[in-house]
DNA sequence: TCAAAAGTGTTCGGACTACACCCATGA
DNA sequence: TCATGGGTGTAGTCCGAACACTTTTGA
């Protein structure tokens, strides 16, 4: 026998703002919506919470639906509950975002979602309050990789110090002296020197990198300035 | 006629976490809670969300029943979801993480809910979740007081330098050279010195100060490192 | 040999820290 | 006059930002 008898029972979705970066630009993973309402139209990828899970369980589940991954980096970002925000019935959702490395996944996207890669800057219209969630996710990354080594989870295993170059720049929609942070990133000592060179971007080429993976547990939380004058960018 | 027929309903609750100050202390306030499961025990006072308010409303609703008073600095600090979390029937719970003037409102508190004002690393057991959601919340106010002013919203009109870092000193555990602080927080700029003193703490007595209410909106979002290493405080 | 990107070096100013010292006042 | 905080001053160090220069190599 319930004693909270007379309060009033609503839905709880999941809704993942899913950040990717293929090497050069930064990109947004949306899917068509397949039901009921404003079906077909572009949506974040999201889904019910069910009894028996959190929502972090149920982020990652409709992480792996979507595009067969798991163990994605992915950090709760706010709960969205206008109470019109879905015209259908009162639904609460909670906002993910997730940081992933699009060229390990770029083909195991699932059909059955229609789901679609948007350069971030040049995405569609998205259903409900989803543009607020994609502001919000985009506000929260700059204010979190200015200070922590955040974006790595964007990249692949080895990259080079000018592809993070242009992730950061992606990121701020800004242009950073490449030798000033070069010296800030390797002194961090969050990376490892490859043997390799990238030779597809510069005759020269340019040293891969592997992230220290311990290191960066470790200094995670830390202050590290990643970006110069950070202060412009937190708008 | 709903399509999202086979979905579940829950339940969807605030729980506030609220700090004061007193001026020489950092409080919690917690109330006894009145109904079952668990009653008479302490918990965040909190409450369900109703058909037509967003949840900012309820925490607001929710922290007028028990103080009697609104247009407290208040921010959605994350929602948990542990199904079992309370053993009656699921509920998810948005946590809200409030700051008032102690001063301001200590004698106005609801004797209805049996609130109670306890040093923050005095407060008893809590139920449910409650305690990691004021341990979370302990972590993120120390985390953006070391970036942003935010301590201020625990101040009244009035106050002296000394009596900020000791609110400073409360909320990181620790103490700081007051030579070097006063000089940081001056030169902000966003303290208006008056023409009185406190002398209730010190002979010489030390000048009030008053908040610039407008520079401290504009300049919230800067990073103005208020402590000294804050690394160390971000475990 | 030259263009284009990668990467190292240098200088300057400002911020943070540690610590010494003076000030005001009530008892 | 002295003890007790309040408040200002200073020196050294480190870090960030701006900018010059060298290195590598494919075409």
């Amino acid at each position: 026998m319930t004693r909270y008898a007379k309060q009033k029972r609503l839905l709880l979705a999941v809704d993942c703002i899913i950040f990717g970066f293929d090497g050069h630009e930064v990109k947004l993973l949306v899917v068509k919506r397949a039901m009921d309402p404003e079906k077909g139209k572009w949506s974040l990828m999201g889904g019910f919470i069910r009894p028996n899970e959190n929502l972090k369980e149920c982020a990652n589940r409709v992480l792996k639906q979507l595009t067969g991954i798991e163990g994605v980096y992915l950090e709760q970002l706010r709960t969205f509950s206008k109470p019109e925000r879905d015209p259908l019935e009162r639904t609460v959702s909670v906002a993910y975002f997730a940081l992933i490395d699009i060229n390990k996944y770029e083909k195991q996207l699932s059909h059955e979602y229609s789901a679609e890669w948007f350069l971030l800057n040049q995405r569609p219209k998205l259903i409900f309050d989803h543009e607020e969630m994609v502001r919000l996710a985009q506000k929260h990354l700059r204010y979190k990789a200015s200070l922590h080594p955040v974006l790595f989870e964007l990249l692949p295993e080895k990259f080079t110090i000018p592809q993070l170059q242009e992730l950061y720049e992606g990121i701020y929609d800004s242009h950073f002296d490449n030798r000033n942070f070069s010296r800030k990133v390797l002194s961090t000592g969050l990376l490892v020197k490859q043997k390799e060179k990238d030779k597809k971007n510069s005759k020269k080429g340019a040293f891969f990198y592997r992230l220290d993976r311990k290191k960066y547990k470790a200094d995670f939380q830390a202050f590290l300035n990643f970006i110069p004058n950070p202060d412009k960018f937190l708008s």
